[in-house]
DNA sequence: CAGCCAATGTAATCACTGTTCACATCTAAT
DNA sequence: ATTAGATGTGAACAGTGATTACATTGGCTG
């Protein structure tokens, strides 16, 4: 059952585990995520988990930090590339964030969830933080984007629609039966419409 | 512990376990609803919910499918209000979402969750699309509306921003600490810098 | 190299959850 | 008034997160 012959230590189980609830989210559902289920799939007791998670609830706000650093790693990615490619930063982190939700939907669900998240957790914040400052880099030629702490409309209509968007593709409310390159294709479509809202102003 | 003297039976417990749904969800989070909990408000024994509901998961449905309706109600009454008032619907209806969702979380909240809900229950389809038909109805005056069953970049852009929006109130990803009013104001400002892509194209 | 200590994993157990089943009680139609 | 069907009960079941006392290990100190 064990992988090594001498292996009561399991090597890096807190890692094992962040994996474990990947897998298990991904095939069956956020809800399916188990303590005992991930204990299991890594082939240790379920209360070795405690050992590096003080709660089942922990466990799943070191998943979503580790969703929002991915996430946010994908969008800095995408808005690097559009800079090079001298195309909209926007349109492409936009992109990036819904493109994100529908490859990775067991992280994205897990992401936003406050309920069953400690989300006053120090890394989860920092994480989060970033992630809205990755957002927000998008707007860097929009004029009145000059209050950092504060939300423009313009940066929380950006982040809504393309918040909502992901989550109406993922939870299936919208166009489910669609391929995910009609999905995208969808995302672009709304992300092209939208920039008199965002850019066009005088 | 009853409330009539001989009351064996309930009355209507299939109603009075949604309305404890609400109780306990509004009070104390989503996830702290529990049957036995819910059993125990309503002063009834646990097992007695089964009588009403196949499943843990059918309640949360019919919780849902009432949220549904509700918030269908609420936009539809919205945009009659602005018709009569000869103001933008849109901005009536997508106000009337966002308002939904910060009076009511539980209800807001328990409304989309693919995984906790039968999607496919066929009131919850029916409530769906009720909700979907209202949302559209905000856009009477758009042009390039005419495909009812396709939805249109502009039709998803409108949900999204607004869907989006109100999920990250709710989950209090965004201006946290801002009043109901100043979230309402933001939600207001969303949509107006929203109107030059929705209807102002040529 | 020996030994010991902190870190890590285990097994047994707890209270609580959704769910089921045999049974009790009530309501309404005959 | 009787009785059949609807509704509620209580005791059970397996599965859940969590705690505790104990077992095993690897690395640090002498």
């Amino acid at each position: 059952m064990k992988k090594t012959k001498s292996s009561y230590h399991h090597g890096d189980l807190a890692e094992s585990l962040l994996t474990a609830v990947d897998e298990i989210a991904t095939k069956f559902g956020l809800e399916a995520v188990t303590l005992r289920a991930c204990a299991k799939l890594v082939g240790v007791s379920p209360s070795a988990a405690f050992r590096h998670y003080a709660d089942k609830k922990s466990l799943l706000t070191a998943f979503a930090t580790r969703a929002l650093q991915q996430l946010a790693g994908a969008m800095e990615k995408a808005r690097i590339a559009a800079t090079e490619a001298s195309t909209n930063p926007f349109h492409a982190v936009g992109l990036a964030y819904v493109e994100f939700a529908l490859d990775k939907p067991a992280f994205f669900r897990a992401m936003w969830r406050e309920e069953s998240l400690y989300t006053n957790d120090e890394q989860y914040v920092a994480a989060a933080n970033q992630l809205r400052a990755h957002l927000e880099s998008g707007f860097a030629n929009t004029l009145d984007d000059k209050d950092p702490d504060s939300l423009s409309a313009e940066e929380l209509l950006a982040w809504s629609a393309v918040h909502g968007m992901a989550k109406l593709f993922v939870e299936g409310t919208v166009a489910k039966q669609d391929s995910k390159s009609q999905k995208l294709a969808r995302a672009s479509a709304m992300l092209s419409i939208m920039d008199p809202a965002l850019f066009d102003r005088r």
